[in-house]
DNA sequence: CCGGTTCGTTACCGACTTGTCACCAGCCTG
DNA sequence: CAGGCTGGTGACAAGTCGGTAACGAACCGG
């Protein structure tokens, strides 16, 4: 998840990238609105920070030609009593504000929340012992091996079992969260995944016996 | 990239220079020939745009001064039927010329065109790796090869996949990017337009494997 | 107006994915 | 032991996905 961040002030935009750093995101920095511009262009972040103060009050300018060009969700920085700077930037295409100063955990909140609210996930990786799941790119890599290939359902499958490593989980929650409440008395489905999803895993040597059957309750993955 | 636009009716030169502007450059107006020249020297454009009937006559004035301390291109406005006029506007050091009246399209075709032969284009360029991809030129170069010519769709498509190089970006969100639509099923559109852009890059050897299916999710870019 | 380019649309093919059925083996229970 | 349950396996059909070709509409530039 790659952010934007626009701040001529060195400090604010200092503090800001390290605290969405740490939070897991990769950040951008950009001081004035040219630079934003460009590294716009160059990175395509999902997300954008918008100082509205830029020098030049450019900073309109800048949502005006991000918003033209994606939609990318733009979020505006604003001091307090801007309240016609603001109405002008929601008008120009910003997607939410927030008024300095404010603290870093209101920034991660209504940036997460930024995030939801325009469909954009994070479809990390998971990772459980010596297999590590990569959610984004269907595969799946088991002891540092050349990463197999999943199809859609095998990845479902394997999301969930990854997170509850080495716990068994029910036929019942597998379904559900395979298939969605679909035919829940429908055994067979997952027996054919489980099935096709072990014959690929097993074309590892280290992935043979990962899939364990819990007779009458459920698959357990051992890590 | 910056142009400046010299002449004296003020409801062409509001259109030209309107046109400009969305296209993305930055344009000076000047309505006579010593506003001409204080801005020419105090902008120091990158081309200009002149009307060949400036009050007094002095149009050619202004080119002779411009082309003396400068190698600027020069792009001259006409009226119909002053092929005189022309021919020694071009002695004077013009390098091109539109006819009025002319349609934004064609003059914007035209100023690339200029800019390109004058070999000063913007070079807003994004690269990864041995590709790079030029954005207003709407040029890829691979591995120093001669720049391939793109359409408009085409340079959105590469943008997102150079932007993120060497990972997969999903169908859903090279749609978004490319078309706008959110979400929407169409991946036809997709389909086609790597399978053009795809046969494109083969002319270029270099090129030949750069674009990557990722079944059942999207496409990556190997740079 | 003409020729070229760009782009959306439809159609077809082959490969892969997924749902379904049939069958088998093991286990438990009456 | 018969019958029912469970899980594993193979085979097949339907559906989906990606690649390719071809047509035509819209647009542009001359």
């Amino acid at each position: 998840m790659k952010l934007l961040v626009v701040d001529d002030d060195p400090d604010l935009l200092a503090l800001v990238a390290f605290a969405l750093t740490n939070a897991g995101y990769a950040v951008v920095k950009a001081a004035d609105s040219p630079e934003a511009l460009r590294l716009f262009d160059a990175e395509l972040p999902n997300l954008v920070i918008l100082d509205i103060n830029l020098p030049s009050g450019s900073g309109f300018d800048v949502c005006r030609a991000i918003h033209g060009k994606s939609e990318v969700p733009i979020m505006m920085l604003t001091a307090r009593g801007e309240e016609e700077d603001l109405v002008r930037a929601l008008e120009l295409g910003a997607d939410d504000y927030l008024t300095k100063p404010f603290s870093p955990r209101t920034l991660l909140a209504r940036v997460k929340a930024l995030l939801r609210r325009a469909g954009i996930e994070a479809g990390d990786t998971v990772a459980a012992g010596k297999v590590s799941l990569d959610l984004e790119a269907h595969t799946i890599a088991i002891a540092g091996g050349a990463p197999l290939r999943l199809t859609r359902l095998e990845t479902r499958l394997l999301q969930i079992l990854v997170a509850q490593a080495s716990h068994v989980v029910s036929a019942e929650r597998l379904l559900a969260h395979v298939w969605g409440h679909r035919g829940s008395g429908d055994r067979q489905l997952l027996k054919q995944l489980v099935h096709r999803l072990r014959q690929k895993l097993e074309r590892d040597p280290a992935g043979a016996d990962l899939l364990h059957t819990e007779s009458g309750i459920g698959y357990r993955l051992k890590p």
